[in-house]
DNA sequence: GAGTGGCTGTGAATCGATTCACAACGTTTC
DNA sequence: GAAACGTTGTGAATCGATTCACAGCCACTC
């Protein structure tokens, strides 16, 4: 691919309608049609109509590469995300995608499976993009790069709880409330021995404060091991219920809290098919209420949280429509009680 | 005051750098600069090791608005999805993804979630990106808007099997085999009364074609119902299940093909909590093998095609890597026996 | 030693939308 | 009726990367 002659573009019908063109048609300057578009009161009503007609005529859509080299930044945000196998994900980015729709905006979603380096690239990418601000899904650490475009002009926020002492801009439900209710839960239901199964995230570490807090407060004696997990996935799940059920029944817990629900249905599972009764012998809780968590092999007790909302909110802090400290107060965590944390029911199920 | 000396833009530090500071700092031309990064080969080596070392020191990331405005088009490739909730379209995604960060591509996603003004805003956008080429998960007819962009030089491809007569270039698994196989399954396992609950998509029709032609070809005289879904998601199935229940005895299946696994869980969920026995009274048969098929309350028997590396090949034959033909017989869906179709076992299942 | 051709570097034009600065015109006010 | 002001339209400069066309240089040939 070294040379291509190239001798089209007539620009009949054949590209894309430019400014010019509909100038041309509607017998006025360049100018004039971009101040239609741009601030249309600067335009008399007659030639507004007139070159609103011609540009529907025409088709005319407008370049955004053209604009954006001019005014500096594009229309759309970006959104960084760690995975899209957790449901989650996918509904804060549906929650902020309908949000900016609804504000003549468009969402980039970069998703970087959790690899660091597809993660810069992509902020890299975001920063070629001109993107006007960045929702960030954080893995853990905030990336120095996401400071370093701040530091630029590009604003950012995170769904969710960043690591480590600084603050950033952040919006998310409260997690320890959250983590309180799942073990407080337990705990009535006369769990003792807790076990809480969750990655070393930030947002996670706050859940597990909250059930420390529950336990701790408890007026019956009870204990909360912890065990953590890499990653927050079902296999990992999975993986935890295999090791576990290595362990004589002494040292067996009868109430979880998991990380997340994606994590609850991996534990349920291995141990479920392994014969353990839940909540028979062990009451389960997880955390987000995915869709599925209803239709597991036993429904799954979770916390509810709002997610397509804080997506949206993030979106309108990002555009400056609303303030961070507005939100305070609002995505309260819910529990949702089903199957999996009934106090002791026969095994007729169903 | 025409001439303002310009003393503005220090460009030190605090906006992006440019081809322009790039030179500056290697000591040669902007066009060697843009050189080096578009054809390497075009520049010797001494320049082009002192531009990317001053490229590298600035932290240089180029600004594709430009980029673009000249070339005529982005790096980026847009993906068009109806909906987010079903999780075999973030599969295809991801493996789009993946397979376009392999070449430096990176992937717009746009969710019209089933609106048919969203879908045709987004491709709007995505022509005011100038997006190198579309994939598409049709939710039915092809839009017009997308032939109209082809036109204009924007290719597009579809995963998935568009509507109607045309044919565009599509590339999908198998669906009219897969349909064949899960009612062959059912057939084999004897059960005699089939149902088909199905989405009007175009891939859904080929699925119960194949569901029909294996009833056809049964040895034993067999029977295959239809019911439409207007969306396959999880609600819907448990919607169908109430209807199904409202009927006498007589009248009720013994197995069920569903048009996706979402569908067949909702199914599988309202059932089951009227105490319909599944496998014992009813084999289920799904169609994706999404993740949380083995997780279901019944593990679901369904039928698994490779997503991910459906999206992949999409992208390849955008970038002009892979031919559409090359494609025909590989994602070939495969069978996946779990417990919502085993042979009549006891309830004490697990 | 003039001619040929390959390699490497550069100046300048270019893409399309935006916006500054100014001109042209109409209205108001004293 | 002149000055002052507001409104509306336009020419031209501008954003940053790419690429055409050409210049300079070197090696090689006859």
């Amino acid at each position: 691919m070294t040379s291509e002659p190239a001798p089209r573009r007539s620009r009949a019908e054949d590209s894309a309608a430019t400014v010019g063109d509909v100038a041309a048609r509607a017998g006025v300057s360049r100018a004039t049609v971009s101040y239609t578009f741009t601030q249309p009161n600067r335009v008399s009503r007659e030639l507004r109509q007139r070159v609103l007609a011609a540009a529907d005529e025409l088709g005319y859509v407008g370049n955004d590469a053209a604009r954006r080299l001019r005014v500096g930044h594009s229309l759309a945000l970006g959104l960084l995300i760690s995975s899209t196998s957790n449901p989650v994900y996918a509904e804060i980015a549906a929650g902020a995608e309908a949000e900016a729709a609804a504000h003549g905006r468009f969402i980039l979603v970069a998703n970087s499976d959790e690899s660091l380096e597809r993660e810069r690239a992509y902020i890299s990418f975001f920063e070629s993009q001109q993107v006007s601000g960045i929702l960030a899904i954080p893995v853990g650490d905030v990336p120095a790069e996401l400071l370093e475009l701040r530091r630029r002009g590009t604003p950012f926020v995170l769904a969710g709880v960043a690591a480590g002492p600084h603050s950033y801009p952040a919006i998310s439900g409260d997690n320890e409330r959250g983590g309180y209710l799942a073990a407080s839960h337990l705990l009535a239901q006369g769990r003792r021995r807790l076990l809480f199964v969750g990655g070393a995230h930030p947002h996670v570490d706050l859940r597990l404060a909250g059930a420390k807090r529950a336990v701790a407060e408890s007026a019956a004696p009870a204990s909360l091991e912890v065990i953590r997990a890499q990653v927050q996935t079902a296999k990992v799940g999975e993986a935890v219920s295999r090791t576990l059920l290595e362990r004589p029944k002494t040292g067996f817990p009868d109430g979880i809290v998991a990380g997340n629900d994606l994590l609850a249905l991996g534990l349920l599972h291995g141990l479920i098919l392994a014969g353990v009764r839940v909540p028979g012998d062990l009451s389960l809780v997880g955390y987000d209420d995915i869709e599925f968590a209803d239709f597991a092999i036993v429904p799954l007790t979770t916390i509810r949280h709002p997610s397509a909302a804080l997506g949206a909110s993030a979106v309108r802090i990002l555009l400056g429509i609303e303030e961070e400290q507005d939100t305070k107060g609002r995505f309260e965590p819910e529990l949702v009680v089903r199957a999996t944390s009934l106090p002791l029911a026969g095994n007729d199920r169903g």
